[in-house]
RNA sequence: GGGCCUGUAGCUCAGCCAGGUAGAGCAAUCGGCUCUUAACCGAUCGGUCGGGGGUUCGAAUCCCUCCAGGCCCGCCA
């Protein structure tokens, strides 16, 4: 007994003088400071099409890192997202004109524009995903893979990598337990013919040079015929293997942490395989690792074919960017998150509920830590994070007033701000009453009197509220007039307020009834309220 | 065939790594604010921590197992 009790006390103590819970960024940077002092964080996307929110997570994440690393000073720090633009062209995305067909296999850097705006496919894309980063305070150091074999920024790797070839098999081999054919190459050159990369089967290495013929290769189990062509290719013109591309990568830019998703995290993946090959091939230790879990669309895998596909451009529409990367960092990278724009509301009233504790106008409740909710209100912020009492236009009253009145001024005076500052987000808002909005949160006036029995004693409460309606709707008096009336008549205020909801929303309940009834014309409200149409 | 993640209050999630009084926000309910529904404030309600077993003085937390959901690898990346 005694003995139990010390060990509570003991443990209570403990955990009294332990510092708060951290969040997950900062013990990464905690991590990699003690690793060392210069840090280099990848990113980055397979072009295939549109860049969608989970694509933009992994540079998200990566941005947490970068931030929380910033805090701690490192000698050097950079955030990279790489284009991995020299992957083939698998699938021609819905939406596409079909004859993108005629590209499959290619390079994806090496397809044309889709609406001629732009120098090629992948800029299209790229340059949209970069610009909402941007947008959401995320400029990274843009890195082309095409452009690196172009350069011979990979030549070196390519040919310490061909030369190693028989043990970066057996690395395979061990690791997942792949057999690569003895004739493997590590480097797939493109056709100089037919532009294609997925066909091409290295024959033999000399020199700086690889001997290829386009035989023909599987995409997405869809048979690509190659051109038959054989030729020669240098190492500037090619690709290499995903595994020892990745590796190659993190030896050259000196890559010291990477966000990925379990595809490469699994056992035996990608990142076991790169890691050994990063180590014993090129010499340099693997980054750490920030696995995450993929980002859902309202409880579905966002995939071109279900056509839920979410970018960071279509959300901008919707919220402001804070939200959007309070989304990604209020729970751990591995939390499975569920991005569902029904729920919005809710997402953008917790970010709310974050940023009142964190300027103070609301204090934290004893289970909630100040510390973690300083983080993530900061990796939260687009720029700097204000210290100050925040002037909050709330998500929620705004979804009521804007469906009131959508007047910038009359809503900016509403919440006691200036218009200019609202304007904004009054139309985030008001596209989402419009598209997402549950119904039991939408109403509308009803144009005519919504068909509904009163019972007699309502209905003398309604007329004399009308009477008294005539000479004054100044909003006080509305609430005192409601509350004399309904005493004198013996009904509760309840009944009273349901019945006014009732005659003019024909629904049971609304928005603060004042504020309804400031936005609409005294005629027409005082004869609704008689009952006369 | 191999692996990962998730399951805690109606909803969204903390807490799990380093076992020690089950938490927050939102919703709901009730009340307050000279202004009673949905801008604010307070209080209340709400959970056999997915099930079972084990280790332990003590398990949401560690181990085993089962169930449910989501996903990945086993082509390429």
């Amino acid at each position: 007994m005694d003995l139990e009790l010390s060990f509570k006390v003991f443990k209570l103590y403990i955990l009294q003088i332990l510092p708060e819970r951290m969040h997950w960024a900062d013990a990464i940077a905690q991590e990699l400071m003690r690793r060392s002092d210069e840090h280099a964080i990848a990113t980055g996307t397979s072009i295939s099409g549109r860049i969608h929110l989970g694509n933009a997570g992994d540079v998200i994440f990566g941005d947490g890192a970068y931030r929380a690393l910033e805090k701690l000073s490192p000698s050097s720090l950079k955030l990279i997202w790489f284009s991995d633009d020299m992957d083939p062209f698998r699938r021609v995305p819905a939406g596409l004109d079909p004859s993108f067909e005629r590209y499959l296999g290619m390079p994806v850097s090496s397809i044309p524009c889709p609406d001629k705006c732009c120098s090629s496919f992948v800029e299209h894309y790229s340059t949209i995903f970069l610009n909402s980063l941007k947008k959401l305070g995320i400029e990274p150091e843009v890195h082309s893979t095409t452009d690196m074999y172009f350069k011979g920024i990979y030549e070196n790797s390519i040919k310490k990598a061909i030369e190693k070839k028989d043990e970066i098999r057996k690395i395979f081999k061990e690791v997942s337990g792949a057999d690569r054919p003895k004739d493997w190459m590590p480097f797939t050159p493109v056709c100089e013919n037919c532009g294609r990369i997925s066909t091409t089967k290295p024959l033999s290495y000399e020199d700086g040079s690889i001997e290829y013929r386009c035989e023909g290769g599987v995409v997405r189990g869809k048979l690509i015929e190659g051109c038959g062509h054989k030729g020669h290719s240098d190492l500037k013109h090619g690709k290499l293997s995903w595994r020892v591309e990745w590796a190659a990568r993190w030896a050259i830019f000196g890559i010291t942490c990477e966000p990925f998703g379990k595809e490469h995290a699994v056992s035996g993946g990608s990142y076991d395989t790169s890691s050994i090959i990063s180590r014993e091939i090129f010499g340099w230790d693997p980054p750490l690792p920030l696995q995450y879990e993929h980002v859902l669309v309202g409880g579905k895998k966002m995939a071109k074919s279900i056509g839920n596909i979410m970018t960071v451009k279509d959300l901008l529409n919707y919220l402001e960017p804070e939200v959007i990367r309070f989304f990604f960092f209020r729970s751990r990278p591995i939390t499975h998150k569920d991005f569902d724009m029904v729920k919005l509301m809710q997402l953008a009233e917790e970010y709310e509920h974050v940023e009142r504790i964190y300027r103070g106008s609301e204090s934290p409740s004893p289970r909630e830590d100040e510390g973690e909710i300083k983080s993530i209100y900061e990796l939260s912020q687009v720029g700097e994070a204000v210290k100050e009492k925040p002037i909050q236009m709330p998500f929620r009253s705004l979804v009521y007033l804007v469906q009131v009145n959508d007047d910038v001024n009359w809503i900016a005076s509403r919440l006691g701000v200036e218009p200019d500052k609202v304007e904004k987000k009054i139309q985030l808002v008001e596209r989402w009453v419009e598209e997402f909005c549950p119904p039991e949160m939408k109403f509308q006036v009803s144009p005519e009197l919504p068909g509904v029995e009163l019972p007699p004693v309502l209905k003398e409460f309604l007329q004399k509220l009308s009477k008294s309606l005539e000479k004054d709707v100044r909003e006080k008096e509305v609430q005192d007039r409601i509350r004399k009336l309904s005493s004198e008549l013996g009904i509760s205020p309840k009944e009273a307020y349901r019945a006014v909801y009732l005659v003019l929303l024909g629904k049971d309940h609304g928005p603060r009834i004042t504020t309804l009834m400031k936005s609409l014309d005294k005629n027409f409200l005082v004869k609704r309220l008689r009952l006369e149409g």
